[in-house]
DNA sequence: AAACCTTTAATTGTCGACAAAAAATCCCCG
DNA sequence: CGGGGATTTTTTGTCGACAATTAAAGGTTT
């Protein structure tokens, strides 16, 4: 038996994969201590750095943050209930892996959602919030032009969650960002690396809409710029069903 | 020292209040558990039994309800995340007890999320629908005619909660549900007993115009019954900072 | 060789235990 | 008689322990 084809028994042994940045050097508040993990797994689904799929056991988890099961259960169970881990019975916890009809209903939500955020965001943002936001929005155009698609996908999610912030409204601002960050995770699902939706500042568009006080217009234009991004995912999901089918409906030569 | 006028130090004892209604009788699915003590204190909550401020110590809930604390805390963390209960550090957890800042902006939010449900609802609902909600509406007629208060509360936001679920978008319906039982929750705190709005029949004409293809219509309609329902609140809070001030303001006589 | 059964380990579900924090009471002192 | 601490009790925060469930590999039979 050597190390690299274990002929034991059993289930294989799984490696916890690296997944915690940094170490919790020196005594923390203990109210906090939930909210970090929770944000550093969050923070690595929208980066796309843990993929849809991915297995949460918990034991690893605990090791990686250094905590016991009970905090880890908890920030579990608050992930399920924004959508962002898929929670079975008895088995590990996965990052989420939305159906195509799940895609189809989120980004109807999120169009709904941001078209009733429009109007409080006009009714409420002042000078300063309509300078800041161009602000982020030259951040996003330069994280564009140089290809760093990683940031880029962040600035740009960004920039929605900065509008559900600017209705000044929390419940819709929570509600948005939960979409939001499902729709990174679909866009990490569905759209292989390197193919960027190269959007033609529609964003500035919806700005230039609101800051003249077109609140319809700015409904439009940005309900266009999300039929876009979802009509430039690349349907395709490689299923079990399908491939199974496959190998049913072909009677196999090898 | 006698039983009615405990002389005993330390901090009183907390008579466990009525909560639960049915005991376990057999063994049930592990799954469901939380389910049935999450449910079981949402109805409370929406049929104001329990009323905004009750304190929900985990080890009476145990008791209650025949499980150990980790469910109960599990169930407490959803009630919290849907703001449902308030939950403070090394506190018990109470019925949450929305400010006015809180109210105005829940009714922003719903006014809203309502009518971005609207148009959802026009283009999915089927005829039997509108007669299912017909139905439901005379129920609703019903209970109010007879002065039936508690029920009437329920049916009348399960009017509202229907019109969610007819939009056939989850997430946008689990949103509506989490705002109607916090308007629930508001209703308890700022509204007297017997004091009941006596709509004019205001649900109907929603279906009217919704049946009649006029979806701005029902946006109106709806939009004019939430502003009715929000001011028919009474806007007086009996506050702990209120008395205190009464207290501190008039150099009491007695 | 394919299907079934057995074994084994991983993993979650649930609970009680212990420590820490907070609140209410009592005691003492002015 | 009132105020400030010490004390006790309640209550939550967190953890490890044990049982139950699931998945995967090995072995067996046809």
């Amino acid at each position: 038996m050597n190390a690299t084809a274990p002929k034991g028994r059993g289930r294989p042994k799984v490696r916890p994969q690296a997944l915690a940045g940094q170490a919790p050097a020196a005594r923390e508040k203990p109210a906090d201590k939930e909210q970090r993990i929770y944000a550093a797994i969050v923070d690595r689904v929208m980066e796309q750095r843990l993929k849809p799929g991915t297995r949460l056991p918990e034991a690893a988890l605990c090791e990686l943050f250094g905590v016991g099961r009970t905090l880890v259960q908890k920030v579990l169970q608050r992930l399920a209930h924004d959508h962002i881990v898929e929670l079975r019975p008895n088995r590990s916890a996965i990052v989420a892996m939305p159906s195509r009809e799940d895609v189809g209903k989120l980004f109807e939500a999120r169009r709904a959602l941001e078209a009733a955020v429009l109007p409080l965001v006009a009714a409420h943002a002042s000078r300063a919030d309509y300078a800041s936001l161009r602000r982020q929005l030259r951040k996003e155009q330069n994280a564009m032009h140089r290809y760093a698609q990683s940031e880029w996908a962040g600035l740009a999610s960004a920039f929605h969650l900065r509008l559900g912030e600017l209705s000044r409204n929390p419940m819709l601002h929570r509600y948005l960002a939960e979409i939001i960050s499902r729709c990174c995770l679909v866009v990490a699902l569905f759209q292989p690396p390197g193919n960027a939706t190269c959007e033609h500042d529609e964003h500035g568009r919806v700005v230039d809409c609101l800051e003249a006080g077109d609140v319809a217009g700015a409904q439009r234009e940005n309900d266009r710029h999300l039929r876009d991004l979802e009509a430039h995912l690349q349907l395709v999901e490689e299923d079990t069903d399908l491939s199974l089918a496959d190998m049913l409906g072909l009677p196999g030569r090898s």
